[in-house]
DNA sequence: AAGTGGTCTAGACCACGAC
DNA sequence: TCGTGGTCTAGACCACTTC
């Protein structure tokens, strides 16, 4: 098995550190010459690196290292730009686009709310250091959110909630699955239609229990390393 | 972008109930007549089809339709029977490897532990409905549980940390992120070596606040389906 | 304009699983 | 034993990125 043992060399080349985090690999038809291999089958050992979260693609770009993964705590309320520079990461947000509608068919499900609720819907692009690496997307019940179009949705949403509306997130549901990406996220994240995701999605409730908004967070996979602390329920 | 059909195509057929969970798919050479492909390509949209988890291979024996994933919440104490059984899934447990070692580095690492602090290390195999979904590994100080070694291993180990013991997990540190599966792991998951994977990785408390061991969970990453509750301190 | 990655073809051989 | 999946080759064309 060829594809292994290039694996092996590549990533032992990483692991040294001859091959700095974000950097750029040469050109596969030359690496494939310099293991003395087809295209097809120095891709077969990229890809594999890929879904170890150890390089990763951009569209017709190439390939390059990954950085280190971001810590990211799905119970904590910290807000995309203060857990990035927490880690010491230089974090930026794009807004893709904002919009009232009736809650479409996915959201309606995680929100448990009838059709033709009004909700906010939010997406957002996530750098760090300059690499697109998540796709959010949030639904918010307008009802409870008079007026929102008229905040800034750059800023986090957590904080205009506090500070416009006196609400804070107390509860939180949230589920983590592998997916793929696809279509516009997929371009947003220049990443190749089919690459390998994160899926994380959340409740979250308010201080009065009332169900106010839900994310879809589409990461990198290789960008995102969940952790968490839970204190267990004594029996 | 044949593959991307393909895709869907086999997706709508999924969805649809037209292909049972866990049945087989007709050989790789026939499907891609059926397609009028390549071998080569129609791999293209199963790879993807797998990294999205919807459907699932194994080694040599080829493609198979992904069962429901189990939901998984790692900060429940419950063991894995306890947790199938919920689900109405039907659980199975293989010893695959018991022994008491001085604890190697990765072990060393999350337990926080020094050199040759001797530890069990088990390694279990699971299944659900008689599909193996996972391998985990648990390191416990042997310190905290003298003759450890007599017990049954095939029993869920909080029970017996409880029953025998009198010590109760009370807090739990986990990390959750995507890898690959390989060697004797991948092997016993009846998988190929790269298979697309998640690894949880817990480390664990007592209730006298003592780190006793840490887990490292390697799941078919289209078995699991991460979700909890959080509740969130009000600032 | 040149070079690159994305996609695809039409084969091939081998070792293993299923029968 | 037969068919299957695992692996690999040596090309090809196109559209896009980069220069």
């Amino acid at each position: 098995m060829q594809y292994l043992k290039i694996m092996e060399s590549i990533n032992e080349q990483i692991e040294a550190g001859l091959l700095a985090p974000g950097s750029k690999f040469p050109a596969e038809r030359k690496l494939a010459e310099t293991f003395n291999t087809s295209r097809v089958t120095l891709r077969e050992a990229l890809s594999l690196l890929e879904s170890d979260g150890k390089i990763f693609r951009e569209d017709r770009r190439g390939w390059f290292v990954s950085p280190t993964a971001l810590a990211y705590d799905p119970t904590n309320t910290d807000n995309f730009k203060t857990m990035a520079i927490k880690a010491k990461r230089e974090p930026r947000s794009e807004l893709l686009n904002a919009e009232l509608l009736p809650c479409p068919r996915d959201a309606a499900k995680l929100l448990g709310v009838e059709a033709f609720t009004q909700v906010y819907k939010l997406e957002r692009l996530r750098f760090l250091d300059n690499r697109p690496v998540a796709v959010t997307i949030n639904y918010v019940i307008a009802e409870y959110f008079p007026e929102l179009q008229e905040k800034d949705f750059i800023a986090s949403l957590t904080h205009t909630y506090k500070e416009d509306y006196d609400i804070l997130y107390s509860q939180t549901r949230y589920h983590i699955r592998t997916s793929s990406l696809q279509g516009e996220i997929a371009q947003a994240l220049r990443a190749t239609s089919g690459s390998p995701a994160m899926l994380v999605e959340r409740v979250n409730h308010d201080q009065n229990g009332r169900l106010i908004d839900c994310d879809l967070e589409y990461w990198r996979h290789d960008a995102i390393n969940i952790q968490s602390v839970a204190t267990l329920i004594k029996e």
